[in-house]
DNA sequence: GTGTAGGCGAGAAAGATTCGCATTTGCAAT
DNA sequence: ATTGCAAATGCGAATCTTTCTCGCCTACAC
């Protein structure tokens, strides 16, 4: 199972609750979920889980670099399992869809942005917010 | 006073809770401070004020377009007072010094990237994560 | 000056996340 | 297969940030 091995190689034991959490993450319909999100999807699956593992384990996760957080304007963070590439985010502000997109543009601009500046950068945060389609025909 | 008239002319009353956050704002040496610094702050100067106020008259505030909202990564949200032109941050993740930057092929190609997929863009968030020139000096 | 709508302070509440600790579990050496 | 133990989990309490409630107070139009 590749699951598994994906844990091995992190350097994390292969525990269950780290195998159902990355199963859900990469079996979620939304590639962005938050810690609550998976809490009760886990739950309906009849899992018994605590919400602190989910927690602790998303931390791990996230320094393995096997996910990625993000701090939307929701109050909560999401998390997405890492992606081979880096995207940014579009993200509704009436329904909270989200949207990925790469712009090699703007990732060559930050790049220039933070050397004039001195900065040595180590990540970025780059989400626009707005109307998707449906909401902009419904909020007419 | 200006500020008085500021509080006026964004349809709030003039009283004093509102008059001291803003004059601290104003008089602040960091451009971005959280409800919390705003409160010590407050307390510090003899002033007697609830948290709750704090983040009443920001919310209020940020409605009336006196002050901004970011989330950067810290868990806690940072205000500051409405710029005249809209501008982004570099951010220092070992000391927390914020840098501004404006750069119009940036804010262009987000204009077009929501265009593309059909979204009316209402905001955006921009925040370039990294060591600044002296911490990049200490951590060596 | 006075009335009143709107604002205030304090504490409780809500939502998100972390901590402390007793119990359980993965896994490697028997 | 069995065992031993460090590491991980579950649970409830604690913490942190932000919001709500409610009785009292104040800015300001008259």
């Amino acid at each position: 199972m590749a699951v598994q091995t994906d844990l091995k190689r992190a350097g994390l034991k292969a525990t269950l609750p780290r195998l159902r959490i990355l199963e859900t993450l990469e079996g979620s319909p939304d590639r962005h979920v938050s810690a609550e999100d998976l809490y009760r999807a886990l739950l309906a699956a009849g899992e018994s889980i605590g919400i602190a593992t989910i927690y602790r384990v998303l931390t791990q996760f996230e320094q393995a670099g096997l996910v990625v957080r993000h701090n939307f304007d929701s109050g909560s963070a999401v998390f997405e399992l890492a992606p081979s590439e880096h995207h940014d985010h579009l993200v509704c502000v009436r329904c909270g869809q989200v949207v990925e997109f790469v712009d090699e543009t703007i990732e060559e601009r930050q790049r220039t942005i933070a050397d004039q500046n001195g900065f040595t950068m180590t990540d970025h945060s780059l989400i626009i917010y707005g109307l998707c389609p449906e909401c902009r025909r419904e909020a007419d």
